[in-house]
RNA sequence: GGCCCCGUAGCUCAACUGGAUAGAGCACCCGCCUUCUAAGCGGGAUGUUGCGUGUUCGAGUCACGCCGGGGUCACCA
């Protein structure tokens, strides 16, 4: 149990008490009361807005609640003080004693300390990446890929069972195109001269060697056979192989996921008809005519009888068509029953897209509500845009060519640490810019390199001590002075960190904290450069080194699990 | 035109999903390198949180309406 989780134990006892002798009426609803550090560390360790929000159900002003409130808090060993202020907010401060415990407990736990199993019992599906199947992954996947994961690792650290998904779009009119380009290049791989890349297929050069696969595969008995002889045979032979290259693209991340699913085998297995069904018992799906689009209308735009699905009853702003009219599904027809199949395996169901999918979130959301019947927790977490930069300079991208920047490209350039930590440096609903040159700086502009660098710092303490010699006693924790234990307050923040950050489901979080804690470890780390008693190696001091080396083990620690949080590893020393 | 996201210091961004006097870094000014790694540290200055109503003990955060920027609109995927 993390130290906040116990203190929010403590105001509920109190609580407890307070109802048992009438001074509360018992049975109010909690759910507002918080403990948490102020944001004003001058006002305490921990506060409590407990009284705040009871006075008012409770008939009672919040000072004269809080005073009695803050009577049973002192009685307690663990706080020194506690007192009211400003509104009524009830300000704790607690005994060196249990900071010191604290620091004990994060080395004891080691690369355990921080998880929890407040999510126990819960799957959640986590759906991320999910690139169409028709090339090599490219920067603008790379975000939404390091997100997904970061998230899936955070939420696994509080418990909750994770499936991690990607959901292979091979059923659309793009793998047909794909089919058709991997055929142009098979002629090709026979010797036939194809020219160049005719307009609507794909150019990129990773296409060759499919061609040339199927080639020594299938011969020359495909070459001028008429399309519908093999365009499905082409079809899934290419998408296998670019499975191959974007699970290997990923792979250099450090991205793995537990299933692909594949929109094709979920419509041959029949599980939009199977949805449909369900919702036309249910009345949510009925033969209706699209509404014209609006603005300027499409040349070629007609209106049609089709199965809608009534979005609008579940907040969209138009119900919306499953099927074409040609019978086929459209991707939202069977979008809609790979949710409900994802929701038959798990608990919460969250999607990493793109922000360019924004307008379809609202009809996605209503299938799920609809054929969950509102009990899965859905949420669809929208990643914006990454602008790549050179020296400040946008770097080109020309469409033709498919000359895009890959991710194996900035991955070989970078390094893996780097792009995964800097993809979490932003929230995910904010622009964010890469600059491969500042990504890489050793300054302390670089998060990257400034949480690593504090790393790198604690770890060269270890290997000082071992060359010197020092005989260290075991360390005696109440040598610690106020600033040591500021830094064993914050280090003692991580579980709550993990928790709010898995909770709104915002893995930047772990990158910003750990950020803070390299900052405040600096500082105390140059403390040594004015005052030489401040240092932590103090060859004529073992007791004293002993205790602020326990410390900064203990950072090092945090410091570890955040990057792990993060899939990031951490450095012992810098290059 | 409808919907979604964003708007916070000169710049880039936070703010623990409603808490106290809105915080960091950059840039600017003042100190600090015969060093446990100065690849940095300490201190100073920086605000009508786009604007306006409302909800309540309390709003950057929630609701509604404007303003500005971006995205999106299909029987596409």
């Amino acid at each position: 149990m993390s130290l906040y989780t116990r203190f929010t134990a403590h105001v509920n006892d109190v609580l407890d008490a307070l109802e048992a002798d009438g001074a509360l009426p018992a049975g109010l609803s909690r759910k507002a009361v918080t403990v948490e550090p102020p944001r004003d560390p001058s006002h305490g360790d921990l506060a409590t807005n407990a009284a705040m929000v009871l006075a008012k159900p409770a008939g009672t002003n919040p000072r004269a609640l809080a005073e009695k409130i803050v009577a049973g808090l002192t009685a307690l060993d663990e706080v020194q003080s506690a007192e009211v202020a400003g509104p009524g907010f009830i300000n704790l401060r607690l005994v060196d004693a249990v900071w010191r415990d604290e620091l004990d407990t994060i080395l004891d736990e080691g690369d355990a300390y921080g998880r929890s199993d407040v999510g126990s019992g819960v799957t959640v599906n986590v759906e991320y990446v999910s690139a169409n199947p028709t090339g090599p992954m490219h920067m603008g996947h790379c975000r939404g890929a390091v997100v997904g994961d970061a998230l899936a690792t955070l939420l696994e650290a509080i418990g909750h069972r994770v499936i991690r998904e990607y959901y292979i779009n091979d059923a659309g009119g793009q793998v047909d195109v794909l089919a058709r380009s991997a055929h142009l290049r098979y002629r090709e791989a026979l010797g036939e001269d194809i020219g160049g890349i005719p307009e609507g297929l794909y150019p990129g050069d990773y296409l060759a060697p499919v061609g040339q696969a199927l080639a020594a595969e299938y011969g020359d008995r495909f070459v001028s056979a008429p399309e519908g002889e093999w365009l499905a045979t082409f079809r899934s032979f290419a998408v296998a192989k670019m499975m191959d290259m974007i699970r290997a693209d990923l792979a250099l991340l450090g991205i793995h996921h537990d299933i692909f699913s594949s929109e094709a085998e979920l419509q041959a297995a029949g599980k939009p008809d199977e949805a449909e069904a369900w919702l036309r018992a249910h009345d949510l799906i009925y033969d209706g005519v699209l509404e014209a689009p609006k603005g300027e209308l499409p040349d070629d735009w007609e209106p049609v009888e089709l199965p809608l699905f009534r979005s609008t009853k579940f907040g969209d702003d138009q119900d919306r068509p499953i099927r074409k009219s040609n019978g086929s599904w459209t991707y939202f027809g069977a979008d809609m029953a790979y949710h409900f199949q994802k929701a038959a395996s798990a608990d919460q169901l969250i999607d990493i897209w793109g922000a360019d999918h924004a307008g379809t979130v609202k009809r996605i959301q209503a299938a799920v509500a609809a054929l969950t019947e509102g009990r899965a927790r859905f949420d669809v977490k929208l990643i914006q845009m990454v602008r790549l930069l050179r020296d400040g300079e946008p770097v080109k991208m020309s469409k033709r060519a498919g000359n895009f920047v890959t991710l194996a490209d900035v991955v070989g350039e970078v390094g893996k640490d780097v792009v995964r930590f800097t993809m979490l440096t932003r929230k995910a609903d904010a622009q964010m810019d890469f600059d491969f040159a500042k990504v890489v700086e050793a300054s302390k502009d670089n998060p990257v390199f400034y949480v690593q660098y504090a790393h790198a710092r604690i770890s060269s303490l270890g290997r000082k001590v071992a060359e010197a010699g020092m005989d260290l006693p075991a360390p005696d924790l109440s040598l610690l002075g106020t600033q040591e234990l500021g830094l064993v307050k914050l280090a003692a923040q991580f579980p709550r960190v993990i928790e709010g950050a898995a909770a709104a489901r915002e893995p930047h979080r772990i990158a910003f904290y750990l950020n803070d804690l390299a900052s405040y470890f600096h500082g105390w780390w140059n403390a040594g450069n004015d005052d030489p008693r401040a240092r932590v190696i103090l060859a004529d001091d073992p007791a004293l080194t002993s205790a602020r080396l326990s410390l900064s083990r203990g950072l090092g620690q945090i410091i570890r699990n955040g990057l792990a949080l993060m899939g990031v590893a951490a450095l012992t020393e810098m290059s």
